[in-house]
RNA sequence: GUCCCCAUAGUUCAAUGGACAGAACGACUCCCUUCUAAGGAGUAGAUCGAGGUUCGACUCCUCGUGGGGAUACCA
């Protein structure tokens, strides 16, 4: 990671602690900047130009021999690197020779990390309401792998809780055989609408489905068998979209796993002195000053609910792995729910809490801007949106519809920040051009076209492995080119830092400019028409941003197109 | 009421306290006898308001305005 690199450059050669190495806007800025002469200059009042001379020699006095081409003095006091020849050719010929490693670092070496995400509710349909959380995870899971880390991805489904009595309740006065046959979830889910829309005037339903769900937890034969049944096939259905969507967990621990340490929890938490008896419930209360509501963690009917749940998950991985961090992949709307659950883990002893990050993420606004919600059964399926960006796709291109319509609605997604909200709006979700999904999928077939014509061209018949050949920078002059050249080596940089930051659209984002410079590249200089050693140099260029490319999509979790 | 999040072109979004605030869509112009026009080049267009901190603020702080969310013995 050249960032790093030079940072701690600065460092050893300065002797300063923070210095801030940054990515310049515009190339005459340099291929990085610092602006470590106004923070010296700062506490040391001398005028800034001065402080940056005197960094800059030092600086040059610890470099290794032609690593910079040079370093500029802008007028304002910025330390402008340009890195030399040497720098940016041993770089570019690390993509060529690493492939698909480049930008691997093991800077998390020896640390696990737990990544909670998806999540969704047995016997519900995965809808367009788990869709950030799936595909925000799985791009973290996929960038935290890539920085060394052992990652642990774990969906926590909503395999236990009070839904299923309310289920219990509909599945046993209201199911109809032939649609159980026919479709078991979808039925599921129509019942559980039902349900709460006849509960709405009907308050005793609500006493049953408690009834039930109490039953349920209590070991009831009937209850425990229907119960497994609904898992069995909402899992099924679960992982027909997963399968499209590339998402693979390392692990499937549902709330029900932790249901046998729930007693102990609230009962450690009692003689902790952490929780009291109120109201007949056990609940645990929070200074005053922190402003956080009390959080229940057993009823009054002595059943449990998804807060014990969370902190028995808590106590049982950290017992279970040396971890250094657990993210919960979960939306904006539970942060109450998760600063409660952190802050009460602390107290119990069970994880310190700045082990337990909530990776929050915006909402997806219903088209007037407000929340969807599932009880009243508005909701749009999982499964329809990607067909629908499929069957978009596919009017385009057949073959490729698949990958691409799903790429597009990935690429929405991850390409805007976390947390922000999200309106949901089919045209742009689906839209096939621009700042999109099939934009770097159709920059990489294009570079691909490239290497597939070379190979036949009489010129390399018998030049063997052109693509590992070595690239000359002096070769390759054009603006264009050095634009690329430019923003390959900041790869490693944008996957630290989005992976740093829980941001994969920072990696979307850089995606997008190399995809842009090389689709620049494209327009206004051949490859194949070039004169030889030209051409040559090209081809190695196209190699390496079509590699660059395809490492980046993989860890969004874009799958690449060779054709289209 | 209390707490949390958000506010950037007509619209949807970017921008680790840095150098002229970037794109995309939409609008208007151009470019297919040259490796894929799902592309490229160009024009017009924006930081909610008022203070403050800073050499420097979309970014941090305070107050206000306007949206959204959470405040369940549901998950």
């Amino acid at each position: 990671m050249m960032i790093e690199k030079i940072a701690n450059l600065i460092k050893e050669a300065t002797g300063e602690e923070e210095v801030k190495v940054m990515i310049p806007e515009q190339n005459k800025f340099g291929h990085y900047s610092t602006n470590l002469a106004f923070v010296i200059a700062k506490y040391q009042e001398i005028p800034v130009v001065a402080v940056a001379k005197e960094i800059r020699e030092k600086i040059l006095r610890k470099a290794p021999k032609n690593f910079f081409e040079r370093i500029d003095i802008a007028a304002n006091g910025f330390l402008n690197f340009f890195l030399s020849k040497e720098t940016l050719e041993e770089e570019i010929n690390k993509i060529l020779c690493l492939k698909n490693r480049y930008g691997y670092s093991d800077k998390g070496k020896g640390q696990v990390i737990i990544i909670d995400y998806s999540s969704p509710n047995v016997a519900k349909p995965l809808t367009i309401g788990h869709f950030r959380s799936t595909i925000i995870g799985q791009a973290l899971v996929n960038l935290f792998k890539f920085q060394g880390y052992k990652v642990i991805g774990d969906n926590h489904l909503g395999d236990w809780g009070a839904q299923f009595g309310a289920l219990l309740v509909a599945f046993k006065k209201w199911k109809n055989e032939k649609e159980l046959k026919e479709n078991l979830v979808g039925h599921l889910v129509s019942l559980y609408v039902r349900f709460h829309k006849e509960a709405e005037n009907n308050e005793k339903l609500l006493d049953e489905a408690k009834e039930e769900t109490k039953k349920l937890q209590e070991g009831n034969k009937e209850n425990r068998k229907l119960w497994k049944l609904f898992i069995t096939e909402s899992l099924k259905e679960f992982n027909k979209t997963y399968k499209r969507l590339g998402i693979k967990f390392s692990l499937t621990l549902g709330e029900s796993f932790y249901q046998p340490m729930l007693n102990q929890v609230v009962k450690e938490a009692l003689e902790k002195k952490v929780a009291v008896y109120n109201e007949g419930a056990v609940k645990i209360f929070f200074q005053e000053k922190e402003l956080i509501p009390p959080m229940v963690i057993q009823k009054s009917d002595d059943s449990f609910l998804y807060t014990t749940t969370d902190l028995a998950a808590i106590k049982y991985r950290v017992s279970r792995w040396h971890l250094n961090k657990i993210l919960y992949v979960v939306a904006n709307e539970q942060t109450l729910h998760f600063n409660q659950v952190f802050r009460a883990a602390e107290m119990l002893g069970y994880a310190p809490k700045n082990i337990l990050v909530h990776i929050k993420f915006g909402m997806l606004l219903g088209e007037e801007g407000k929340k969807m919600s599932t009880r009243k059964g508005e909701f749009i399926k999982l499964e329809e949106v990607l067909n629908k960006a499929v069957e978009k796709a596919g009017q385009i291109n057949k073959e490729a519809a698949e990958k691409v319509g799903i790429g597009a609605i990935k690429y929405y997604d991850l390409s805007h920040y976390r947390e922000s909200d999200i309106v949901f709006d089919w045209d742009r979700m689906l839209d096939l051009k621009g700042n999109s999904g099939p934009y770097l999928q159709y920059t990489y077939s294009r570079l691909k076209s490239i290497l597939k014509k070379a190979l036949v061209l009489p010129f390399f018949q018998n030049s063997n492995n052109f693509f590992s050949r070595k690239i000359d920078i002096s070769l390759a002059s054009s603006e264009a080119e050095k634009n690329i050249i430019r923003q390959l080596i900041y790869f490693p940089d944008a996957v630290a830092y989005a992976a740093e930051t829980y941001s994969p659209n920072h990696l979307a984002d850089y995606l997008y400019k190399l995809a842009n410079c090389i689709n620049v590249f494209y327009e206004k200089e051949s490859v194949l028409n070039a004169e030889n050693k030209i051409k040559e140099n090209r081809l190695s260029l196209v190699s390496a941003s079509s590699q660059v490319l395809k490492t980046g999509l993989d860890l969004l979790g874009i799958k690449v197109v060779e054709k289209m």
